[in-house]
DNA sequence: TATGAATGAGTTTTCATTCAT
DNA sequence: AATGAATGAAAACTCATTCAT
């Protein structure tokens, strides 16, 4: 890349440079935003020239937090593109793909839970560009899931939000991996015994309830 | 109260007037940890006072976000041994009772929003016996919910456990007060109109998954 | 103007541009130098170019002090040229003209108040260069000022720059427009109501010590 | 001192530690307000103490500048009262004393130079009060001179004021120390010499433009 | 026990200036 | 000559916690 970036595809690139030292730096870490210092050192780029690129640190966060939860979004559309056979058969394809991009890159749901304080320090209008751009693809995978799975329009949508939901609320409730205490608790173990477990079951339990298999409906609606 | 709190009682007592004004601030603020000085000012107390009763500042609100939840508990308690009917309309009863109280006491949800940097700078002993002392309450609870609704022993719990996952994660997914330019968006409001709304429906839907309608069994065992 | 300026006039008129610039900003601002991104937005022209025209930024706003200054100057000089009758009255008419310019331009006296900060940065070379400038016109305008009210040679200079000093000092002891409380203040008001009142008095009584009227010379001189 | 200061008389002494350090600090430096981390070291204490004290850095500096100006003023108002002689010498033995402080202690002049900087960052109602004390001890003093004097009611505060102006002026145009090519430059040392030697002359002819020597009323007062 | 004075670590962000284009 | 992207120094202030009284 240029040393200064004029061109938009050079500035993009220069974008995409600071995000992904901000992912690995976040993913190496304790779970604290690392600071722009440090970033910046990643990056190979000046402190300042952070600045040019995103308005705050959280901002950068924030961003990539978007853009993670996108990438999620497309496996979970490209699982169900695929999916063959019954009803039940794929959603639990598309759970098997989701919790093995969960499992392979954990700062999705790391990032997520500083929550609160990730949003804080981002202006209104990112925060709601951002909120967006994810919603409209929310939508739009959950029109994938009204087709391949034959819900009513606009189910599909409510059940994904709602399972991102239950996703984040179960890695919160979950111990962390720097609570060795909690996690060896056995009161605690015997109900909580592990997250991607536990994600499994709490999300096949939700599409049940969600979802009604789709020989109940054969059965409603015969001929 | 007297001026020193010589006796255990009066240690109690003025530690609950430390969380009493932790809670009234929290609740009244803007959904950040209020701050040591302002605890103190609302309590009637030094600063140095409080750090007699909690080691750190977040630790008064650990516990003061378990005794919420234990609170909630409670109430789900008592729920399901008042319920009569049908498992449906148990499980219904229930869920009345805890959306009214967390529409009435929303803090505990804003304080639970804090997550990760609520528990950092809380020694992890003290995290594991907050923890435990909430996962013992759940599993009394979990038995209650068993012996209602006639589940196989230890499924309520996990139940439990797994729907206040499912309610954290919502509330942080919805669209925040804070956040006016969000909740005005109407890409959003179309698939998540309301926390109290969504909040029962998808609760609804779980349970439905997690806990086959009685009827569905009362056919199996006929008499 | 020519998009590149390189003939001498087109140079200059380009610095003309920024300094006109730099001056509308500091006139309507709040009493700090406008920042070079401002300056150079305000001048249509890109940061780097006011690099190409001044070495610094304070370098800027001493150019522009001293202009403001030699404008004054000018406005005296005529003043004295023009005036009639005695010398109490070409005193009294030439305080008339420069508290007009003053009351018309204040951002002279609003510069010339960030004294020391605004001499930082800017190198000796150039500062002296300034300043000669000045005193080089401040001599000429003494002269006139010595053939008009016929005072020994070098006379006027010195009751020039005295009375510059006390002018600049009078602006910096008057409360400030942004300084509610204190031009509220009665007992600051009972001893100093209003600027020009008090500069037009404060030289006048500083004209009457350093110039004796000339009839009492002329006493003292007989033909 | 104790190393607590609960009393209000350690309270004032700690006060006093730190306008010391920061009055030394600025004495011994180069015309900037020296940094909060300096003044702290230089008074044996944390930065945070500091902040118990003053709200911000320019607010210690602004009340050392105030009490810098009530000293010179003590000094002005004690050499009033023992003047002896003609109206011309106890103004005259007034300068004299002025000059030598100021000769004495020419950070006063340094800190106002300051001027506009100084006052940024001080909350108005701090600023109001810092400058009613000193118009008060103004008003005084004034009163001093309108006595020793026998000048009209008023009119010594007027006249004090305007003179603290001219200094306050005459010491920014003088070229500073630091300030090698204008001292050197023939042309202004032609018109100002030296900045001690100027200011007697200059405040010698305000003086006496404003209060007219004794005798000339001494002719309208008939015998 | 209660108090509140003292402590000091910790870090984002700005923006004047430089320099590659 | 003009541009605007890149640089990086610089420092006040907060506030949780400690500890002398």
């Amino acid at each position: 890349m240029a040393r200064h970036a004029h061109a938009q595809e050079d500035k993009l690139a220069r974008r995409n440079v600071i995000l992904g030292a901000a992912r690995r730096l976040f993913a190496a870490g304790d779970g604290e935003l690392p600071s722009v210092a440090d970033i910046a050192a990643e990056a190979q780029l000046a402190k300042g020239t952070l600045y040019l690129y995103f308005k705050t640190r959280e901002e950068i966060f924030c961003e990539l937090s978007v853009e993670m939860w996108l990438d999620l979004l497309g496996k979970v559309d490209a699982a169900f593109r695929g999916a063959r056979g019954t009803r039940a058969a794929k959603i639990e394809a598309h759970l098997d793909q989701m919790a093995r991009h969960l499992g392979d890159q954990p700062e999705i749901l790391r990032l997520d839970a500083l929550g609160y304080s990730l949003r804080q320090n981002v202006e209104p209008a990112r925060r709601y560009e951002q909120n967006h751009r994810f919603v409209m693809r929310l939508t739009e995978v959950g029109a994938t899931v009204d087709r391949v799975l034959r819900l009513p329009q606009g189910r599909g949508v409510r059940v994904l939000m709602r399972s991102y939901a239950l996703i984040r609320g179960l890695w919160q409730t979950a111990p962390q991996q720097t609570d060795a205490a909690l996690q060896a608790d056995p009161d605690l173990s015997a109900i909580f015994p592990d997250f991607t477990v536990e994600l499994h079951e709490s999300l096949t339990e939700y599409w049940r309830g969600a979802v009604a298999p789709a020989r109940a409906r054969a059965n409603t609606a015969p001929r």
